[in-house]
DNA sequence: ATTTTTTTAGACACAACTGTCCAATCAGTC
DNA sequence: GACTGATTGGACAGTTGTGTCTAAAAAAAT
């Protein structure tokens, strides 16, 4: 149907047009939610012509998959990023509670503030339930690669004698709900948590979970 | 405008349609979100014509709002009553963990599987940003009563000196973010876990916890 | 400079939904 | 049985949104 010429110039323009239309449909479908989301919104929000949307991803349907998948994939990049700041072992038990704090706060303000890691988080959240297949996809490349990443950090935090020794995968999970666990209430009313604030929630989260797991 | 005569069968009848509407408009929020909604498919469901519904509630909003408020209130009210299983204090540390593993058992069953819970908390995350001042009735109403009140049973602990003493509005939420770490992923499948997995996944969160705050 | 492709603005048919109105019906009450 | 208010089904206008189409303009390629 379409023949899209391979030169460069031109997939960069064309890259450009489309991100400008993900970004606009990524905060308005999180805004709104796929049934509110209206395609004109998207249009006048990405500056671009309502007809160039259904050039580029067919219908709504189409819309909503192509943001899920250029969210998820920034999205994971950036996490994986992230935990190469996972703190190194050695066995002063000060460092583990200071490493893991600026681990935890570097995710948490990512978490909060990231507008790609809010959207997606919204969207799963949001839509996850009705459009179980769109989000199949999502689930195996997203929590299914980040969950096993942080499960590792900590097995070898275990094995190092550090922590200890539990199912890592139980050990992540309970970590990061330590790390989020005043978050929820603070960000559901929409204003953001400054960098010191994360830092220290951060602490706290990582106080409970080094009285609980470290190695005294 | 509607004069309402306030026989006891009259108003039982109307109650009882009353909630018929409200029943079937929080699962159909719920699934299709506000926007996605329909006052048809709520007058489908809840068996009743589409002109009572404006009758009750006035509009669509007057209908979310009913809504938002018939769940908080009954959320609440179960919330207050698990909240009397609430382990009472004596010494032996294995009483602690049993204590508050089957405490934790029965919120976090309870989470999971009453539709009242899971349709306001699923409410409360997808229109909570659109909607803010709808939902700062209910943030003073829901976590506002309840965060202090189970807050307070944890003081209780501390002061009896079987945990550490803390911020108790922290600790509460350090036990509901451990109490839940391992729910999330299970949840946005869709499939619910059985009363056994909520007692495992209750006992795990509860042993970091106790490993955290118990004082040995 | 010419050709090719993308983009644009607007019009269009079609569907869905909201909120209102009304005549008919039903359920209790006097 | 007559009366009163709640309820019903259906019709209605007005709005909004989707997805398609077209001719014109803009941009890029040759």
């Amino acid at each position: 149907m379409n023949a899209y010429p391979f030169d460069m110039n031109v997939i960069e323009t064309k890259l450009s047009k489309r991100d400008r239309i993900l970004e606009a449909a990524a905060a308005i479908l999180c805004q709104d939610g796929f049934a509110g989301a209206s395609i004109d919104a998207v249009a006048t929000r990405a500056n671009v012509s309502r007809q160039t949307i259904y050039n580029h991803v067919g219908d709504k349907e189409g819309l909503f998959k192509a943001v899920i998948k250029e969210l998820a994939e920034r999205s994971t990049e950036h996490f994986f990023e992230m935990l190469e700041e996972f703190p190194d072992i050695d066995n002063s038990d000060d460092s583990l509670q200071s490493g893991l704090s600026a681990f935890g706060t570097r995710i948490l303000y990512h978490m909060t503030h990231d507008k790609t890691a809010r959207w997606l988080m919204r969207l799963v959240q949001n839509e996850g339930e009705r459009y179980p297949e769109l989000l199949s996809g999502w689930r195996e490349y997203g929590p299914g690669r980040k969950n096993p990443a942080l499960a590792a950090k900590f097995a070898s935090l275990a094995h190092a004698g550090v922590i200890r020794r539990e199912d890592p995968t139980l050990t992540a999970r309970q970590f990061m709900a330590l790390l989020t666990a005043e978050w929820r209430p603070e960000t559901q009313l929409g204003h953001l948590p400054d960098e010191e604030t994360c830092r220290a929630m951060a602490e706290r989260g990582v106080r409970a979970f080094v009285a609980a797991y470290a190695i005294k």
